[in-house]
RNA sequence: GUGGCUAUAGCUCAGUUGGUUAGAGCGUCGGAUUGUGGUUCCGAAGGUCGAGGGUUCGAGCCCCUUUAGCCACCCCA
């Protein structure tokens, strides 16, 4: 053995392993949200992790360039990892527009590097899942847009959720009419803070920050304070903005966003009108999405979207507007760990074959085989242990089923199913019809419809 | 980036005004007449007290530095 001393396993700041039992999880969540994208006729895309500086540094300012993970390679490149998905889309789409055609439809599950600060959900290494329609302004894509995330929460299992929609113009249609529209930035990132600091801070902030009257930064909140149902305070809000044109078209367009996604089904109480949420500062033109879910709120947006003019205007000279979201799914799997949500399952393998009979390996492995083929995951212990070992083994990794075979079953082919979460045990025929001895492909032809009616039903 | 709090076994924690070989529960592993786990009983392994330095006869405990985590603020393209 070496004397070196040892080298202190660990990972870096924000960065984590992920443990079978937390992976399975993510996994999972992934593979809900491309089913859903892909269900929508969006299509997989993929890009580098690493980019040219000036291709990530192109549209953000300070902040940026201080979260941005940036180096310069062997060659002497300056580049950088992406911090986003929607910058390398731009750059993509861009590059590849001629070939794509009109609208573009695509996902991107991938992670991304900020180097910022961590905190509950908030880690320097993370995923997001994005789906994006580029190419059209057509409103039927912002409904869509809507419908996916309203879609992919069921499919994740959560319906008390609360998609919270505005549109940047009506903001922007106000401050024009108040004569703040060269601050807007300042008056809007106070404004987002509403829900969290309160109606004084942000007429302070607004004031003092962004150099608003009191009057004026109490027209805002007026805006952004409606109360009543969607269609009332849309009707409020039109009020308010009389004789903005660009205020007023907002509105029609988020009428006709939340006409078109009740119209598709969507239950009214899943989607509220917001006109505070204001996220997105950079970029966002049109119509905005975040969503909250119901039973914890606090920990913030777990999808935000939203409309935008011209997506890739600093890599090409032609006009490419779109609209799309992004899943966290670091903060949404927070979440649900938070809310007990997550199944204590570290195998994907939900059949075990206990190695019990020592002189039968082969016949397991067989078996396990035939299973395999009929669609089963299933796990065949390595060592011919005692069976209680085994079946603990089997049970603290969440399996669901262990099928027990011996020297007995064997001999009048026919094997014990136990469900381990009840004890219960099932007997099951295995011989070939007629009769006969052991035959592992008729056995596992027998026994697959078995398990697959066991584990259909729990 | 700023301020505050925390760091002792795999996990959750105890550890008296600094004083001998640092403890518990849970978990893990082994066993309780040899084919059935998650309950019980017995036993074992496992810690240079986050790391580095300092004060002291003596540091888990006090001081400095550092790393990581938590909370708030800033920010979030």
């Amino acid at each position: 053995m070496s004397e070196s001393p040892l080298i202190t396993p660990r990972t870096l700041k924000g960065f984590r392993d992920y443990l079978p039992a937390a992976m399975l999880q993510r996994e999972k969540v992934i593979a809900t949200a491309q089913r859903v994208y892909r269900s929508y006729g969006f299509s997989p895309i993929d890009t580098p992790a690493l980019e040219f500086e000036e291709i990530l540094l192109g549209k953000g300012g300070e902040e940026t360039d201080k979260q941005m993970y940036r180096f310069e390679d062997a060659g002497g490149r300056r580049v950088g990892m992406r911090f986003d998905l929607t910058v390398p889309l731009a750059r993509f789409a861009a590059q590849h527009i001629a070939d794509l055609g009109t609208p573009f439809k695509r996902y991107h599950i991938a992670t991304v590097w900020r180097g910022e600060n961590t905190s509950r959900g908030r880690y320097r290494e993370f995923m997001q899942c994005d789906f994006d329609t580029i190419g059209t302004t057509a409103v039927a894509a912002d409904i869509e847009t809507g419908l996916v995330i309203h879609d992919l929460f069921h499919a994740l299992g959560f319906d008390a959720i609360a998609i919270r929609v505005n549109n940047r113009q009506v903001l922007t249609g106000m401050l024009e009419k108040l004569g703040l529209a060269d601050r807007a930035t300042a008056i809007l990132r106070a404004l987002d803070k509403l829900g969290k600091i309160g109606r004084e801070k942000v007429a302070d902030e607004m004031m003092q920050v962004a150099g608003a009257t009191a009057s004026q930064a109490d027209d805002v909140l007026r805006l952004s304070e409606l109360k009543g149902s969607n269609h009332e305070v849309l009707a409020a809000v039109e009020n308010l903005l009389d004789g903005n044109e660009r205020g007023l078209a907002g509105a029609a367009r988020l009428r006709e966003v939340l006409g078109g996604m009740a119209a598709a089904g969507v239950p009214d109480e899943r989607v509220k009108l917001d006109v505070a949420i204001a996220r997105g500062l950079g970029y966002y033109t049109g119509v905005i999405f975040e969503t909250f879910l119901d039973e914890l709120p606090d920990i913030g947006s777990v999808c935000s979207g939203g409309r935008y003019d011209n997506l890739a205007e600093l890599y090409t000279k032609q006009q490419l507007p779109g609209i799309g979201a992004s899943l966290g799914l670091d903060r949404l799997l927070s979440a649900m760990e938070e809310l007990g949500r997550v199944a204590k399952v570290a195998t994907p393998a939900p059949v075990f074959i206990p190695f019990f009979d020592g002189a039968r390996l082969h016949d397991y492995l067989r078996l396990a085989r035939g299973l395999r083929s009929h669609g089963l995951g299933v796990e065949v212990y390595p060592e011919p242990k005692k069976l209680g070992q085994q079946l603990k083994y089997a049970d603290r990794r969440g399996c669901k089923l262990a099928v027990i075979l011996g020297s007995q079953e064997f001999e009048g082919a026919k094997c014990q199913v136990k469900v381990l979460a009840t004890s219960t045990t099932h007997e099951v025929d295995l011989a070939a019809p007629g009769g006969g001895a052991w035959n592992a492909e008729v056995a596992a032809e027998k026994l697959a419809a078995k398990l697959a009616e066991l584990l259909a039903a729990g």
